[in-house]
RNA sequence: GCCCUGGUGGUGUAGGGGCUAUCAUGCAGGCCUGUCGAGCCUGCGACUCGGGUUCAAAUCCCGGCCAGGGCGCCA
């Protein structure tokens, strides 16, 4: 099979065919899209990774053999066609091939698991059991356009701004960072988890000299929640800075945010156009909301919230019918933030804390961080938890921790709002939920 | 984990104690030289699983599994 290419390689993706390239050869090579058999003439759609193609084919002006083998042609059969380019107003977009030569390079099986024309639509999760051929539609690949982009732009912003990119361990060896539920693993002959995040690792690399590092990795959480907007498993937007309070941290990203949006806008406009979104760049500084004022609105809209609480769903979706784009929630109770968020001077109760909310959507939250080591297992302590089990960590605050802040963004959440989708099943390519592990 | 709703050809659906189980798409065959959601003709293909009630269950009841929506959980 490895000669069937032979020295037959693709010169063309349909994006690049245009009328004025009449008479042009060209090799083109993908999927079949439809076939439309008119019987003295065919017509072949060719698809592939940006657009399709017509492949029009007149018995009276194609050789007899060639008509024959296209006739035979099975949909979603992936095949390289050579041919000449014919401008025509009759055609999509207004040029096709006049196929020469035609090579079969993988003939599809039948009946397809899904419609790729979209012509019916399928759910979720037929769509999920086949991803490869549900990510042949252009309306689902699009989403993993925008979401490569976001994420290369977020590389290249936060390395102009010097940042250090760094990997920590995704196997971790005990539970004690507390809150959420861990997925247990065999490590050797000792129990081990999956990290639930790098929290405590990048806080370590403060007081490495780096200042300023970011991971995008995954993080994975045993939680048995079944929502649109969770995963147990998804890709974590890291940034840990040292030398720097809340403010600095926030200013950070929301330039971020903002510079990925305008990247994608800019880059991906044909998988926006596909998506049929319009994303809109939102406008800096984003509005910053203390955590008082929040609750005062929600409850205000009728929704009850005491004070101290953290927002339920119906807080949250009151404030995204309040607040339009992105914005800030800060000042949050020290109480309900984890050990080591750092409190507020002015009043302790209060912590530098934020979230980074997009309307009902909690795209990220961070916080300065305690750097002060005492202060750190007292907060460890009253939080119920064992400081013993925080050696190594803690110990990184004893010998020179400068006081610095961070925060994580969840990718897919990011990605939905920059495609406009409602589950975030769809930003993942192989979603891990509570049911799924397959494929 | 809780509440509500559901599971019917490959896909998406209608129906709802006894029907030849609806429609679209698909697939197979046929007709057709400008299709572009092609059209027309013929055919193919289905009641989630287990138990129960009943003369009779795809339909009613119970349970499992799975899904959709909502919530909780998510330092």
């Amino acid at each position: 099979m490895t000669d069937l290419l032979e020295d037959c390689r693709r010169t063309h993706y349909s994006k690049q065919i245009k009328p004025e390239m009449k008479d042009e050869d060209v090799v083109i090579m993908g999927w079949i899209h439809e076939m439309r058999d008119l019987g003295g003439i065919i017509f072949v759609l060719l698809r592939d990774r940006d657009g399709v193609t017509q492949v029009t084919a007149p018995s009276k002006k194609i050789e007899p053999e060639l008509f024959e083998e296209l006739k035979k042609l099975k949909k979603e059969s992936v095949i390289a066609v050579k041919g000449r380019i014919q401008e025509s107003a009759k055609a999509p977009g207004g040029v096709e091939i006049i196929p020469e030569t035609m090579k079969l390079l993988s003939e599809s099986k039948l009946p397809l698991p899904l419609d790729t024309t979209e012509k019916v639509r399928a759910e979720i999760d037929t769509r999920l059991d086949s991803r490869f051929i549900d990510l042949r539609k252009h309306s689902v690949s699009a989403i993993f356009k925008i979401k490569s982009r976001m994420l290369h732009s977020v590389r290249n912003f936060l390395e102009s701004e010097d940042y250090t990119e760094i990997n920590t361990p995704k196997l971790v060896g005990s539970a004690t960072e507390g809150g959420t539920e861990l997925f247990p693993i065999t490590y050797f002959e000792r129990e081990a988890f999956l990290g639930q995040s790098p929290q405590l690792y990048k806080q370590m690399m403060m007081a490495s000299g780096f200042d300023n590092v970011y991971e995008i990795a995954p993080i994975f959480r045993a939680e048995e929640h079944d929502t649109l907007r969770h995963l147990n498993e998804v890709i974590s937007i890291d940034v840990e800075t040292a030398f720097t309070d809340d403010i600095d941290a926030m200013n950070i990203l929301e330039k971020m945010v903002v510079k990925a949006i305008t990247d994608v806008k800019e880059h991906c406009q044909d998988a926006l156009n596909t998506l049929e979104f319009g994303l809109q760049i939102p406008e800096t500084p984003f509005p910053r909301i203390e955590y008082d004022e929040m609750v005062e609105m929600v409850n205000n809209k009728g929704v009850k919230m005491e004070h101290g609480e953290d927002m339920s769903r119906a807080a949250e979706k009151v404030m995204g019918e309040l607040m339009d784009g992105y914005y800030f929630i800060t000042a949050w109770p020290t109480d309900i933030k984890p050990f080591y968020v750092q409190p507020s001077a002015e009043d302790p109760a209060k912590s530098c804390a934020f979230d980074l909310m997009y309307k009902d959507l909690e795209i990220s939250s961070g916080a300065m961080r305690i750097h002060d080591h005492d202060l750190l297992v007292e907060k460890i302590k009253s939080k119920g938890l064992n400081p013993d089990s925080f050696n190594r960590y803690l110990a990184a605050f004893e010998y020179g921790m400068p006081p610095h802040a961070g925060w994580g963004v969840g990718a897919e959440r990011f990605t939905m709002t920059m495609t406009g989708q409602k589950n975030i099943r769809e930003t993942v390519l192989f979603p891990r939920d509570r049911r799924r592990l397959t494929p």
